[in-house]
DNA sequence: CAAATTTTCGACCGCGCGTTCTAAAAAGCG
DNA sequence: CGCTTTTTAGAACGCGCGGTCGAAAATTTG
């Protein structure tokens, strides 16, 4: 099966299974509650199943978070795409953030788990602060276009995005407190406090 | 040394030293890497005598973030009291708030692993919603002060605090990301975001 | 159907964890 | 000084972890 480079149809139907029960773990129980053991018997199966089929630990929660990026790039990209100008590009990033983590709380929360907690083997974050800025650095640049066409105020780009990012990366949290919270209400207050801060 | 309601001096001086050494260790190592033995190694005693002053790990962590709350809300409340009218006191509270960051990186970081991993007994997360929610609240209730009076605009206080205390959570990343930012620099400039975002 | 391959199970390994325990050392004290 | 209390070191505990292994089961293939 490692010689083959493509993954079989039922390989890839056992990923899924496995990284679906991983994000459950990670999101009900965190990090330290999501051990092999904990996911096997999610799936009802036996550890060395898991094992089997993704090598190690690392690799499970890796894919869990390419498996959660890959779900929601293209929405938000697609909807800055779709938009006009570089201030309406700006909001429709937001929006489609906030609206995404409306939808997917359990998966963004799971990933922030990974994110946070997951070390190789030498001791250090498999995700660095290198990884959170190309999310920052993104929003850097939509604000910078909005300054340059003029559409944008007079302000720090980068604090700015700093603030917009860690705004977004506290959506879980809000959503999972008050789950009566709809996204649009959300998505229409953050982005007149977006709309407001760089103008 | 129970029977006791005040501790010793020489008791204080140990609990002092090691809430020191696990925050370096929360610091360095992650949550996960901050075991008992790893505490005892830093502060060159045997594990046992660690349990010996703080009963179990659970009491030595929730030592570790009572000692960084009380460094850091006399400071913050301070500022906020010493201000003028309501957006004075909302502005003194951000540029304190990053100045403590900025100063205090380590300690902040360690209570942030704590407070995202530490969990009880039945697996539940030691420190809830509730607990941030509390901060949340202060910042909108600032919010609304300012409101009230006619000195901030028509905004969701609600979101807009949360907003703030996200941006303030990411402090810690943003100043061990570029350590040559200079705290008052990211002060005036977190500062004219919030002036913007609430005016 | 039989051989070959892929997948699963469950036992097992070494390790580090939080905690407990005992006995010795250190410090306080009349 | 001797007695008591506080503090320390270090061994031991049960446990769950990530990962390995060999054999059985299931599936694919000729």
């Amino acid at each position: 099966m490692r010689s083959d480079e493509e993954l079989s149809f039922i390989e890839r139907a056992r990923r899924r299974q496995f990284v679906e029960c991983a994000l459950d773990s990670l999101h009900e129980k965190g990090f330290a509650g999501t051990s092999l053991a904990a996911v096997a018997e999610r799936a009802g199966v036996a550890k060395s199943v898991v094992v089997y089929h993704f090598g190690s630990k690392q690799a499970l929660l890796e894919a869990v978070v390419d498996s959660v990026y890959a779900g929601a790039a293209p929405a938000v990209l697609a909807a800055v795409e779709g938009a006009g100008g570089p201030r309406e590009r700006l909001l429709a990033y937001v929006r489609a953030c906030v609206l995404f983590a409306a939808d997917n709380g359990r998966a963004l929360a799971a990933v922030g788990e990974v994110f946070r907690n997951l070390r190789t083997a030498d001791g250090g974050l498999r995700y660095t602060a290198a990884d959170s800025d190309a999310l920052i650095s993104y929003v850097e640049g939509l604000l910078e276009d909005g300054q340059d066409a003029g559409e944008l105020g007079d302000f720090h780009a980068r604090t700015v995005a700093v603030m917009i990012r860690a705004s977004i990366d506290a959506l879980p949290g809000l959503f999972s407190a008050d789950p009566d919270l709809q996204g649009a209400d959300v998505a229409d207050r953050m982005g007149d406090a977006v709309a407001r801060m760089t103008s």
